[in-house]
RNA sequence: GUCUCGAUAGCUCAGCUGGAUAGAGCGGCCCCCUCCUAAGGGGCAGGCCGGGGGUUCGACUCCCUCUCGGGACACCA
């Protein structure tokens, strides 16, 4: 199942600005006309009206189905349907010309002069072209990224980064109240293995020979970077004698022992030599080097969060707990073999799920229990969560324990991501974080650059798995799809900045009064994109499908770009020319509005 | 085995929630700068939309089934 907003918006766009009044007056006129073949007996019931952009100009601007779809009813061919509807329209001075076309078709041709309104609306509202309060100012969470802080970000993450990112600012042109978080996980074993691992790395720094254990963090450089910096900050107090260290613990795998055992023993190890001061600092300073690194990570991304969540902050509250209890009051835990159990199955969930170990330990899944239920306690009226494909099994657990404790599991959306992979010289390449060998994102911003970056993850829908080609996205040639978007924008700017050097002045007043120049195919096309634009918007940000606002930007582009090849925009007919100028300041805008919703820049030359 | 995502041009992918002749980019071939940026434009070639059933006026789109891939199925995080 493919997982989506579940839409319950008016979609109506924006009182404000009144971006499409050409799909409107269309709807309520073929509104109006129904009722009236329904007062006559012709058909019984009007079904949801589907008016579309047609594909091919030749069938008009718009087009409708509805004659086909009542054919059954009115038990009549679809075509004499459509001639019925047709006879029963108001005429109205925008449109032009309707024709009944193929199967039963009716097709609107908009007269030209309410086609060009379209440019004096963008002129007009500027970068707030497009945005409106469709979502009615709703609040929104959108948790995404959340990497456990044991090392920097890889290209895996970035994805997550770039569509969490890019989904906030799509929902907030359509009006959501958009709250960005970073859930931290700075409470589980991973933390421990990684605050030991920097502690043997520290001694090894302060030469103390003692082996190192596999399940550690072992080839990850920065591990001895942040040993150093409490070297130098701390000088030794935290050294202790290899035998201290290494007597009575159990040998590790290679060793013909376990490796899980082995550094868990280090982990105790560690608190009771260290105490847990000295362990808490060591801790703090893992944790801390790298949420700060991946922070700036993501910031320099231009993925900038509202809130940093962290896991340990919900035992500290004792949130867990309280979950937990509001679990048992529902009657929902049982005990088995010395652990407290989550009847889930009662939900949908495939088995019953522990929360609280034997040993007395919440689960990772407590946490999120409380984790969730705290994201709808703080009043969000919708939470969206964006995993990584490979958590899927995860959805029916937390979506039912939700429901367990009385919230409405409906409210919370959970967007998969599937994976990216890297290619380069054709070779794909690893990215496994344990083995040390992957490549992070910030190697891949410095590759490729941010612009490059954000686009291509954005590019692709996100259930889809997507091959990311680094030599494709530093490629500073035409073979790169965010250039030739960038290019059109630069392009413009370029000619709008050039009139000054030719001494000509764009006036937008006369432009305006001289739209009706714009009779070029070039032009009629042009013009008709950029009527379709707040449509896309509305639909990427609804649907959650950035990947919709990518496509729609390189069509733009590529009708501006031919019209830039097949025509001069500053010539010597003044009128024509501010028509011109005015088309393709709006484009401009557009193309600015478009790109700095998916985090892109526009840049003015290149 | 169960769940899940996918399969569309040589390659990478769209396809507007069921509409008209299935579209882009890259790659291949051919054209276009005395002209506002050629990081551009125009054209040609290239398809049983994985196979098979079904639903209906109409299916790449929805349902079933099979085949082949990615991923997931812990008291880990």
């Amino acid at each position: 199942m493919t997982v989506k907003l579940t839409l319950t918006y008016n979609r109506t766009p924006p009182k404000k600005h009144e971006n499409r009044p050409l799909k409107e007056s269309i709807e309520s006129l073929l509104g109006q006309a129904l009722e009236q073949l329904i007062s006559n007996g012709l058909i019984e019931t009007r079904p949801t009206l589907q008016i579309t952009r047609t594909k091919d100009a030749t069938h008009g601007d718009f087009t409708c189905n509805v004659a086909m779809m009542l054919a059954k009813q009115a038990g009549k061919p679809p075509r004499d349907v459509a001639q019925a509807i047709i006879d029963a329209l108001e005429p109205d001075d925008a449109i032009d010309k309707i024709e009944i076309a193929g199967p039963g078709f009716i097709n609107f041709f908009l007269a030209q002069a309410s086609t060009l309104t379209i440019i004096n609306d963008i002129l007009r509202d500027g970068e707030d072209f497009g945005r409106s309060n469709a979502a009615h100012s709703e609040k929104v969470q959108i948790e995404f990224v959340s990497a456990n802080p044991t090392g920097p970000l890889h290209v895996g993450h970035g994805r997550g980064a770039a569509y969490g990112a890019t989904l906030a600012s799509l929902m907030r042109a359509v009006g959501f109240e958009v709250d960005c978080e970073y859930y931290v996980n700075d409470a589980g074993r991973q933390m421990n293995i990684l605050a030991t691992s920097i502690w043997l790395r520290y001694l090894q720094e302060s030469s103390i020979e003692i082996p190192f254990p596999s399940n550690g963090y072992k080839s990850e450089a920065y591990i001895y970077d942040i040993a150093r910096t409490i070297q130098a900050e701390h000088g030794d107090i935290f050294v202790h004698d290899a035998d201290a260290v290494m007597r009575d613990i159990p040998a590790d795998e290679p060793d013909g022992g376990d490796k899980e055992t082995h550094i868990d023993a280090l982990i105790g190890r560690a608190r009771s030599l260290l105490g847990e001061t000295g362990y808490h600092s060591i801790f703090k300073a893992g944790l801390e080097t790298i949420l700060d690194d991946i922070r700036e990570d993501l910031e320099e991304f231009g993925v900038h969060y509202e809130n940093w969540y962290s896991e340990q902050s919900l035992t500290d509250r004792n949130l867990i707990q309280d979950a937990v209890d509001q679990l048992q009051e529902a009657g929902h835990i049982y005990e088995d073999k010395g652990a407290l159990w989550f009847r889930s199955t009662t939900f949908g969930d495939e088995k019953d799920r522990v929360v609280i170990r034997d040993n007395g330990q919440g689960t990772y899944f407590a946490s999120d229990i409380a984790y969730h239920l705290d994201k709808f306690d703080r009043g969000y009226q919708r939470v969206i969560n964006i995993w990584g494909a490979d958590h899927h099994g995860y959805v029916p657990r937390v979506k039912a324990a939700l429901t367990a404790m009385g919230r409405d599991e409906s409210k919370l959306d959970i967007l998969l991501v599937q994976f990216a992979n890297l290619y380069r010289n054709g070779e794909r390449l690893q990215m496994s974080t344990r083995s040390g060998s992957f490549v992070t994102l910030r190697e891949l911003r410095e590759e490729v650059g941010r612009d490059a970056a954000r686009f291509f993850y954005v590019m692709r829908k996100c259930e889809q798995h997507m091959d990311f080609d680094l030599d494709l996205a530093k490629s500073q040639s035409n073979d790169n799809p965010v250039y030739y978007i960038q290019y059109a924008h630069a392009r413009i700017c370029s000619v709008l900045s050039q009139l000054s050097e030719k001494q000509v002045t764009h006036d937008v007043v006369n432009g305006q009064q001289h739209l009706d120049l714009l009779t070029e195919k070039h032009e009629t096309e042009l013009i008709s994109k950029l009527d379709a634009y707040a449509d896309i918007v509305n639909k990427a940000a609804f649907n959650a499908e950035p990947h919709l606002l990518v496509h729609y930007l390189r069509e733009l582009a590529n009708l501006l770009h031919s019209y830039y090849n097949a025509h001069q925009f500053i010539i010597d007919d003044s009128n024509l020319r501010d028509a011109r100028l005015n088309l393709i300041s709006a484009t401009r805008q557009i193309l600015c509005n478009g790109l700095t919703l998916l985090g892109v820049s526009a840049p003015a030359k290149m």
